[in-house]
This record gives structure tokens, sequence and C-alpha cells, in this order.
RNA sequence: GUGGGUAUAGCGUAGUUGGUUAACGCGUCAGAUUGUGGUUCUGAAGACCGUCGGUUCGAAUCCGACUAUCCACCCCA
């Protein structure tokens, strides 16, 4: 059997059996950002290609090397999203959405697309939880982002993670530090790498992230941003971390993390899993003061960060952390022979309409083989339904886990359940506290 | 875009210096005195050994190209 073809490259098949994992994250990303206040918004998956080249920068690599753009039959470009927050911002003022008071917090789950080279923890369509904050300059709103992520990657269980801090400084700064940046590396020019001969003139900050050992050994003595921030930034970056201390967080300032995106201003971090390959970064964000008026809107102070979904839960899986359990059917009927499945089907159906999960046998199998499907599917109870129980218009609801079977007539099935699955939703709570407290127990005793 | 590794049933693997019916585990399906699962036992289905071409009497095994995948650079989530 040849297939007729196969999944894209860089792009991943989430298939039934891992999709709980997904479920996961998905469920705590949202809890949190609710828990902080934000609420959710979409937006198209592809917008306009310039919106993305006005917002991310002309020379970000995003722009020049990893969009998907196509063209449609008219005369617009239109590009997948790379990334969230432009779109967002621009949602945000075309609904009007920043004249309803600030700030404005909201958050989205979404796919992203980026034309890069596959590899661990890299993908050409990958998700990303990302959340957004508009209209504070407060350092506290900083702060407060940064401990909205950093209370997902805790409900994730998450520990070997570093929070890496730095301030790029505003407009004004920057220009201050970019000059001396041009004169430091201009010194060396002979030495640079041929790309960042390139960058020198247009983004002088890139430097400072080149990986060849002549660049970044040039660039260990270069100025540091830190140095070179105005009074206002300074202020606002001590602030910053005086909150953080206050929480109790640890971080480390890290003048390195400058970002890609062209858009951001002060406050910019990255959390950092050691549990990961090259590909660490979890986490990134910061500040954007600029961006809301770069795209058309009235200055507003801005900022947010942007999580990997796929990081995240690979670096669940290599720490070993718990998903939640996958649902199992409540009951699973078992008929035998037709006129048995005409009434399996009838009475599955009333069970579903009491709001439980409940199967019955499609395929036609015997007794046994549908046991052992009951089984597997992991349903909490088992009803055979066959001439017998039809004759006497009686049934057995069968308990999986403890193999007691409990009698009942026809009329009755639907309060008999009822009564059961409570009772084993109870009884299944004690046994897990009674498992933890066993394993408390063995634990405490090893110590 | 630049490097390196890998490619054998749904999944994970074995396959000896090229030699004829490609092996094993998991999973799937079916049975074990005929209306009851989990353990065990037995059996079955399922692979043109990534694709194309070359060397050879003979290729899963050697060579080449292509494709996919993984890892690293780069960049980022």
């Amino acid at each position: 059997m040849a297939i007729i073809a196969q999944k894209p490259k860089g792009t991943l098949d989430l298939l039934p059996a891992s999709i709980h994992k997904w479920h996961t994250v998905e469920q705590i990303v949202k809890d949190c950002a609710q828990q902080f206040g934000f609420k959710e918004i979409r937006t198209p998956m592809f917008e306009d290609t310039s919106l993305y080249v006005r917002s991310a920068g002309d020379t970000s690599d995003v722009v020049t090397k990893e969009m998907y753009t196509v063209s449609s039959a008219g005369d617009a470009t239109f590009t997948l999203r790379p990334e969230g927050t432009a779109g967002v911002v621009r949602a945000m003022l075309e609904n009007g959405v920043m004249n309803e008071g600030f700030p404005q917090k909201v958050y989205y789950v979404i796919p992203c697309f980026r034309h890069d080279k596959p590899q661990a923890g890299r993908y050409r369509q990958f998700h990303q939880f990302g959340v957004e904050m508009f209209g504070s300059a407060s350092p506290f709103a900083d702060a407060d982002i940064i401990m909205l992520a950093k209370s997902v990657l805790d409900g994730c269980g998450l520990e070997n993670i570093e929070l890496n801090l730095n301030s790029i400084g505003c407009a004004e700064c920057r220009k201050e530090y970019h000059k001396a940046l041009k004169e430091y590396f201009t010194a060396r020019k002979d030495e640079l790498c041929q790309t960042c001969l390139e960058r020198l003139d247009k983004n002088p900050m890139r430097l400072l992230d080149c990986k060849s050992p002549i660049c970044s050994a040039i660039a260990k003595d270069a100025p540091v941003i830190l140095d070179y921030l105005c009074d206002d930034c300074r202020a606002h970056f001590e602030m910053l971390k005086s909150i953080l201390d206050s929480y109790g967080v640890s971080y480390k300032v890290n003048p390195k993390i400058v970002r890609g995106l062209d858009y951001y201003t002060r406050t910019v971090f990255e959390f950092i899993s050691n549990d990961l390959g090259a590909q660490g970064t979890v986490c990134g964000g910061g500040r954007y003061d600029g961006l809301v008026k770069e795209l058309g809107g009235q200055p507003t102070p801005a900022l947010g960060f942007g999580m990997g979904l796929e990081r995240l839960i690979m670096t669940m899986e290599n720490t070993g952390k718990d998903f939640l359990d996958p649902k199992t059917p409540d009951i699973y009927f078992a008929p035998m022979g037709q006129k048995a499945q005409m009434r399996s089907a009838q009475l599955c159906m009333e069970i579903r309409d009491e709001g439980y999960s409940a199967e019955f046998d499609v395929i036609g199998r015997g007794l046994k083989p549908q046991m052992r499907y009951a089984d597997k599917i992991g349903a909490k109870f088992v009803c055979v339904l066959g001439d017998n129980e039809l004759e006497t218009s009686s049934a057995k609801i069968k308990n999986m886990r403890t193999g007691k079977e409990t009698p009942t007539s026809l009329e009755d099935f639907k309060n008999t359940f009822s009564t059961l699955i409570i009772e084993e939703l109870f009884a299944l709570e004690d046994v897990n506290g009674d498992l933890e407290s066993i394993l408390n127990g063995l634990i405490d005793s090893e110590e």
C-alpha cells in the first residue's frame, strides 16, 4: 500500500494516543491566563504580509527567510502567521479595543508557521501559547507577565528552568548604545564574519548574538546595553528586579538576551530549559512599547510573551512529568444478537443523555472480544445484554474494577447505574488517595 | 542555507564476511469444552527491507543519487 503523500516537512501528526498531553498543557495554560485576568483572543491564521514585515522588522530572520507567503488571486500577498503578537495588535486596533480602556489583557493558543530547517524542538508548524498586555508602562506589568509565564511552567511541574532577564532600553538610549557598538565593532571590522558585517549597519545588536568563535570572542568585551540605559529605562529595570526579588523569584541578568524581533524595548526575557536540546528556550518575551504606534495606533506601552507548546511538552516528557489521565468511558454495553444490539444502543443513548460517557459494540463481535475491548478502553462498568436479559427485562451492571455484578430491571437501569457510577467515582478517589499515602509512607520510611 | 547520523510489519528492534522460506518483542485479530475482561497458553494476519539506478550468478547487506527523518550550526518558540 503506497500512501499518496507524506506530511509536509517539519510538521507533526498528533495522534489520539498522545493527545491528552496537549489537553493537559492547554488546560494549564488557559487556567493560568484566566487566573491572571487574561481573556482569549482569536485572530486569522494568515495576515497581510506587510503586517509582519512592519512589526518584526525587515532585517529580522523571520521576515527575511522564514515566512510562508502566498499570493491570492487578487493583488494582496498573505503570510501564514510566524508569531502571534502582530496579528493581535492589528485586531485590537482594527476593532477599537484599545479605546475601551486599559489595561487590555489577552491570551491565545495558536499554530504558527516558520520555514526553518527542522530539528529537535523546532518545527515549521508549531504551537504557541502567548499573552499580550496593553496600556501599562509599569514594571509591575512586566513582573506580572513574567509571573504568569512562571506559573505555567510551575503548573507543568518543570524545575530545571532558568529565567534570563535583560533590558535593551528604549529608542533613545538604544541610539547611544548602537553608536558605541558600531564604534567598537568597526574598529575590528576585518575580523568579523560576513553576516555580522551586514548586520553592523542595520542592527548592530545582533552581532552580540553571533556564535562564530571569532565574533563571539570580540562580542565578549563589547559595550553592554545596561551601561547605556537612560535614567527612565534604568529605573524601570531596577524596579522590575526588586519586584521579582520581593516575589522571591530567582533570575539571571543576561546581557546577551536581545531577541530576534525588532519591536522589543526595555524588558526582554527568556525561560531556558536545561532538559531540552539546543532549542532550550521554552518561553521568550518582553516589552514592545513602540509597536502599537508602528502599526498605526496611538503610542501605547505593551508587552507579552510566547511559549512553545511542543517544547513545553517535550520538556515534560524528558523529565517524566505527569499528564492528565485520558478520559475513560463510564459504561460499555456488550450486546449479543441483533435484538439486544438495538436495545443496547437505546440504553446507551439514554445513559449519554444523563451526561455519562457510554459506548456499545459497533463491530458485531462475540462476547469475549467485547469484554477485552471494554477492558482495553478502561470502561468503568459493563452491561451484557442477551436474550435472557431481554426476556426477563433485566440486566446486570458489572464493575470492571471489583468484578461485582449488580442486578437491575431495564426500567430502573438509569437510576441503578447513576448510583453505582457515583459510588465508583468516590471509591476511585479513595483508591488514589490510599495509593498516595502508601507511597508517601514508603518515601518516609526510606528516609 | 551548511554539516553529520539513520532508514527492515502499526510501534520498538535483530539480521553474522553479500547466499535462497527476512527473525523477535509489543500491538492487532482469533481460539483454549460453546454468555464475561485483566494473567497465561496456542494460532493467524501483517514487510515488494525508504525510492530509483549500479556492481554481482545472487543484495536488506556493497556503491551512487534522490527522498524522508533525527541531531548540530544558524535562528528562535
